[in-house]
RNA sequence: GCGGGAAUUGCCAAGUUUGGUCAAAGGCGCUGGACUCAGAAUCCAGUCCCGUAGGGGUUCGGGAGUUCGAAUCUCCCUUCCCGCACCA
């Protein structure tokens, strides 16, 4: 019976005390250096994670059944702020948080108090880390990875600190760094930066900010400054709106008089402008005055909208009727509403007066957009406004792709909305007409605390500038010269890398590295997990020598990653002795590069484009990566996985619900890398069916071929050599599916083919002697190449065999192709195909049962010119010559049919030689006779039909005597 | 919008790089049969349409083209998915 959960473990621990997976360098051995991204210790493995941790494993345990010494290690990423916000949230008592972790320690403790006692312990965010470290350990040995934990390692760690400290003094050096402006989201009472953990329901809102456009129109001594997102709509503009009942202000801007509303001081503030309020009045004042234009001599009027919010950006509004649904509306509602006029004591006629200016042309527009949007959306008044959200955002989006600016925008006459919005900004900034200003996208965007959230400006952000230099030039060339598989997602690499620009490369908080030459600053997480592969080459010897963070200088790497240094001083320095400086530069020199990494397409667009460019930055060409094969994501039952859908799976309970080995074959078997692994349960069963029917038919057989040699010598009859034949081919394009990382191709082959073949071989064959010595030949090779995918349970059936080693250490010897023969297959194939055609036409007359089926094979004279049309490749006018030195063939008038027929059937292109047909239909009569449950016979006189007529070579003519 | 990917016979999904061997693998589902007290499992057969002789017809998102020949190559269109920057 076959038991996966005890066979599993079994051989889990048996693995874990021999320390097969342990690698070091091998001087004489070739090496293969393979990765997966190290997982986030802030929760328990899923099934996503299993999906590329598994491929990994089955390419290295592939790697190494080739006889490459293979490094597969794993550690754990913990910078940036998911820890710390775990731990604020239980020590805030927050509840949602409280019960998450519950979820999840629950997976692995069942005691409700020793739950408790776990979550409790997270508000120390070195709590959560080990213990999901531990968990995600736990869980891979569960699932039979064969990975080398010695060198097991976490980004908060001391000694990974002093690496990533190094490679940012090797950018700062190469000017790959550099300072500048950065808008961030900010709470003020906290004084801190958030993020996406920090701000209340942060995950589902929109967390990027606009930038906002400040206008100074002249106004007085001052100016009345109006925002927008539009700024190139300024020619556009009519009037202004303030709101009547809103608090304004007089304030000293930077050493210019602004009018803004109260509540903008507030954002000014925080972005680095110096505020100084002189007066507070209300909005009603300003009602009926006029501001001048920035261009020209118009004057605009300043109107009272109810609607303007004082508390987004200045609280100021220009009117630009034509291209703005809002302000279209609002103007139109205001000319209708004699008591407001009156009560603004406004002019009714200047009011009336005041008409849209379209200043963008938008084809197959005929009237102001602003004025269509409002009718295709049937807004009725300013208070619709939701509808007026929808109208302004459909037409914002068609113009901002689709508008062009026309005559009445001077220089920007004939821009397209996209380009000129960017231009306009430049300008009016640069003549101090204008000034910027970021809100959150989001209204009300609340931090945990409480607080709103605004935007600051970091003056010195640090970014990493991926144009400077030569950089993205070595990043091609390193792209160029390395695999990605499957090759459709290179692309997508390309346009990425022309894309990058400046990227933030350190925070203000979180966990993580500290910027070494300005310890304000943190070092982001996409940052400093991109060259770290290299830090499994010699952590262990870290570990175990007992080497101090502060031993690890500059000089430390320098020499053994790069050679740099001599290495007395580089000794003296880090008071680490030569010989084991010595044995990390090795062991570093030996393993190094990364042979190949194995992620979601989802890091394509950061962590692996950071890869390589870090890697070109710092490493020397011979030490660049190699190859990057990627996997879509796993969804469950055709559903995105999701903590929000709640159908996350974990991978601590694969084992116990589904067994190691059958997760790790359906996650291969499923689906292409280029596609979704869909974790379907009812084919998941199907799949655990394959997987029993195998260990049995194995089990069935295994005692029985101890008594066989194993030797093709020994084997008699034709068919069992066709059988073994095909296997051994079957196992030969497997690997080739293998060599190209396809999982699948290589599953397919060598599980299900070949075990169709056996299956069936085991119902039709009647020599049983064969069929064990088939079985011995087979067995041990089939268990071997299935053992990378189904380590445990090929691991027990090669015990069953009698072998004393482990299969998981094996090397494979090519498969021999000595078993091997075409001339055979190709034989076979043609009985089948007879065999087919009988079955065929026995389904067709709906007959079941007849006695005596008849086999003609073609004439000799179509066997001649079947071999004219070959030499020729179907030159009709060829054939005829050859024909013509026959009187015999010329004689037959079925001769141009027949030569026809074959051309269109193209049988030169057909791989089916000189087969001996009658010779062969004798030697497999039984086997015929045996599929299809009738005698036959082979070029009988008798042919009631004249079906010979019909016969050509290769498909002999058929009739059943029903 | 930009960039990338995809569309195959009831469903999932191979095939497309290198055009012909493709009515198109495999699995699921469905239909019939075997086994069984019964069910599950397993096994056998069938599963685009027509056909009492191995054949014929119509298919691979839609349209046009290249070719003796197109699921596969070219062009246009439609639909869906993913990414678009500080969340890892």
């Amino acid at each position: 019976m076959y038991d996966p959960q005890r066979i599993e473990r079994k051989w889990q621990d048996k693995w874990e005390q021999a320390r097969i997976f342990e690698a070091n360098p091998i001087s004489d051995r070739e090496k293969v250096f393979i990765t997966s991204p190290y997982p986030y210790a802030s929760g328990p493995a899923h099934i996503g994670h299993g999906r590329s941790f598994v491929n990994g494993d089955v390419f290295a345990r592939y790697y190494r059944a080739k006889g490459y010494n293979v490094l597969y290690p794993m550690a754990f990423h913990i910078t940036g702020t998911p820890v710390l916000a775990i731990s604020s949230s239980i020590e805030r008592g927050e509840e949602n948080m409280i019960a998450r972790m519950i979820e999840y320690v629950s997976l692995h403790t069942h005691e409700e108090k020793k739950v408790k006692e776990i979550v409790e312990s997270f508000v120390e965010p070195w709590n959560v880390v080990n213990y999901f470290s531990s968990t995600y350990k736990s869980d891979f040995k569960s699932i039979g990875m064969s990975l080398d934990w010695r060198r097991e390692f976490t980004t908060g760690d001391k000694l990974y600190n002093k690496l990533i400290e190094w490679q940012f003094h090797k950018l700062y050096d190469k000017g790959y760094l550099e300072k500048g402006e950065y808008p961030i989201l900010y709470c003020p009472r906290d004084g801190n930066a958030v993020g996406e953990d920090d701000i209340s329901r942060g995950d589902e809102l929109n967390l990027d900010i606009n930038e906002y456009t400040c206008i100074k129109f002249p106004f007085g001594d001052g100016y009345l400054v109006p925002a927008t997102l539009r700024p190139e709509t300024i020619y556009g503009a009519t009037n202004l709106w303030i709101n009547p009942s809103g608090i304004y202000v007089d304030a000293n801007v930077n050493e210019e008089k602004w009018i803004i509303s109260e509540e903008a001081i507030h954002l000014l503030v925080n972005q680095n402008k110096l505020v100084r309020v002189l007066r507070k009045f209300k909005g009603s004042e300003l009602i009926g005055k006029k501001v001048k234009e920035l261009f020209g001599d118009r004057e605009l009027l300043i109107l009272p909208g109810e609607f303007v919010d004082t508390s987004v950006a200045t609280g100021v509004v220009y009117s630009v009727p034509a291209h703005a649904p809002y302000d279209y509306i609002a103007l139109v509602d205001l000319q209708k509403d004699k008591d407001m006029q009156e009560k603004f004591k406004l002019d009714k006629e200047e009011i009336e007066g005041i008409k849209p200016i379209q200043i963008i042309d938008l084809p197959g527009f005929e009237d102001f957009p602003a004025k269509i949007y409002c009718e295709r959306f049937k807004v009725e008044s300013q208070e619709d406004f939701e509808k007026l959200d929808n109208a302004t955002a459909e037409n914002y989006k068609n113009e901002f792709y689709n508008g062009v600016l026309n005559d009445k925008c001077a220089d920007y006459e004939s821009l397209k909305v996209s380009d000129a919005v960017v231009k306009v900004v430049e300008e009016l900034i640069e003549n101090g007409k204008a000034d910027k200003l970021y809100l959150p996208i989001t209204k009300d965007l609340k931090c945990k605390c409480g607080e709103r959230i605004i935007v600051s400006i970091l003056k010195d952000q640090w970014f990493l500038n991926y144009t400077a230099g030569n950089w993205k030039e070595k990043a091609f060339e390193c792209l160029n010269s390395m695999d990605i598989v499957p090759k459709k997602y290179r692309m997508n690499f390309e346009h990425i890398f022309n894309w990058l620009e400046k990227r933030p490369c350190a925070r203000k908080r979180g966990l993580g590295t500290k910027l070494p030459f300005d310890k304000d600053w943190i070092i982001e997480s996409l940052s400093d997990s991109t060259i770290y592969m290299s830090f499994y080459t010699i952590i262990h010897i870290l570990k175990e020598n007992g080497i101090q963070p502060d031993q690890l200088v500059i000089e430390f790497f320098d020499y053994v990653y790069l050679d740099i240094g001599d290495i007395q001083e580089v000794s003296k320095k880090t008071k680490i002795n030569v010989g084991l400086l010595k044995q990390m530069q090795k062991e570093f020199f030996y393993w190094y590069p990364v042979d190949h990494r194995h992620t979601a397409i989802m890091h394509i667009s950061n962590h692996l484009s950071f890869y390589i460019f870090h890697h070109v930055a710092i490493f020397p060409r011979k030490h660049w990566p190699k190859i990057i094969s990627l996997i879509e994501p796993v969804i469950i039952e055709g559903q995105k996985m999701g903590k929000s859908i709640g159908n996350v799976i974990a991978l601590a309970d694969i084992q116990q619900n589904y067994s190691a080995d059958l997760f790790r074959f359906y996650i291969s078997h499923s689906a292409d890398f280029g596609i979704m692994v869909d974790w379907r349960e009812k084919q998941i069963q199907t799949v655990k069916n394959h997987i029993m029917r195998f260990y049995n038919f194995f089990v069935e057989n295994v005692i029985a071929i101890k008594e066989v040699e194993g030797d093709i010598a020994h084997i008699n009859s034709k068919y069992s050599k066709i059988v073994l034949s095909k296997c051994i081919n079957k196992f030969i394009e497997a690997e080739k599916g293998l060599e190209e990382l396809n999982l699948r191709k290589y599953l397919q082959l060598s599980f299900y083919e070949v075990f169709n073949l056996l299956q069936e071989y085991s119902k039709h064959t009647d020599n049983e002697r064969d069929k064990l010595e088939v079985y011995k030949i087979v067995f041990p090779e089939w268990i071997k190449i299935l053992s990378i995918t189904m380590p445990h349970l090929c691991e027990e059936l090669w015990e069953k065999l009698g072998k004393d080693n482990f299969i998981s250490t094996e090397v494979w010897t090519d498969f021999n192709i000595d078993y091997t023969n075409i001339k055979l297959e190709r034989e076979f194939d043609y009985v089948s195909d007879v065999v087919d055609d009988i079955m065929n036409i026995l389904k067709i007359v709906k007959s079941s049962s007849p006695e005596n089926i008849y086999l003609y094979t073609a004439p000799k004279w179509k066997q001649d010119v079947y071999e004219i049309i070959n030499s020729k490749k179907g030159d009709f006018k060829e054939i005829m010559e050859q024909c013509k030195f026959s009187n015999d063939l010329m004689k037959n008038k079925n001769l141009i049919s027949y030569i026809k027929s074959q051309i269109k059937e193209r049988v030169w292109e057909k791989e089916s030689n000189s087969l001996k047909e009658e010779l062969i239909l004798e030697e497999y009569r039984s086997y015929i006779e045996k599929r299809i449950m009738a005698k036959i016979h082979i070029n009988s006189e008798y042919d009631p039909k004249n079906r010979l007529a019909k016969a050509v070579p290769f498909k002999p003519a058929i009739y059943i005597d029903l």
